[in-house]
DNA sequence: CTATTCTACAACCAAATGGTTGTAGATCAG
DNA sequence: CTGATCTACAACCATTTGGTTGTAGAATAG
């Protein structure tokens, strides 16, 4: 199985995108509210451009978009994004999940 | 909010190990039956090294473990690590959906 | 107009990642 | 015992990652 290409290049950033703790943090933040960048920087202990360069990860994951609004650019969810993420993890899980019940049964048996 | 270190470690572990495709595939494998590192390795176009790899990073993050039988080594589906894997996902899925369906709401009305 | 604020982006750095080859120790087959 | 198989692990390499500082452009405030 050499799996599609397209959908393991989401997954994978869709997963590394999660993989910090610092943008799971943002993605929850802006799921809440709005949120300049400068505005969610003041938030964490790192330079204003470190918090840029997870927003760019957020974004090239389709996790958030960036609307500009006067000088500031206002971070959103994105929630075709979010909602295609929820659709990926769910597939993957009930695979597992599945297998996994299976096994229990099978272990429940025995 | 600075988060509870601990989890924050283990769910960086945990994404980063769902963040590549080969991985993906071994723990899908593995839910489904069993494997040697020899086993798994053969279905990849990569050294058995490199797989060797891949399979600890899985371990590091508590989704698989390794039985020694003769000269082999079985990895095995780790269910506790799976299951809390799943229920560290629920509960973000959860508080998103929560905020999503209630944006989605707001949108509605407007 | 000027100063400040917000953003973008380049250059740099250390550490981690994902891969390789090579060596060596166990275990099994004959 | 000997040879093949399976695993472990070290050393190495290129690329990516997560951070920094510095420079420069737009937009706003006064």
């Amino acid at each position: 199985m050499v799996v599609d290409q397209l959908r393991d290049a989401d997954l994978d950033r869709l997963f590394q995108a999660f993989a910090d703790a610092t943008r799971r943090d943002i993605v929850t933040r802006v799921t809440a509210g709005e949120y300049s960048v400068s505005g969610l920087a003041e938030h964490y202990a790192m330079s204003f451009a470190a918090v840029q360069k997870h927003v760019a990860v957020l974004e090239r994951a389709s996790l958030v978009t960036k609307e500009r609004r006067g000088r500031e650019q206002i971070v959103r969810a994105h929630h075709d994004g979010l909602q295609r993420a929820r659709r990926l993890l769910d597939e993957y899980e009930t695979i597992w999940r599945q297998r996994a019940d299976r096994i229990a049964d099978i272990l429940a048996e025995g």
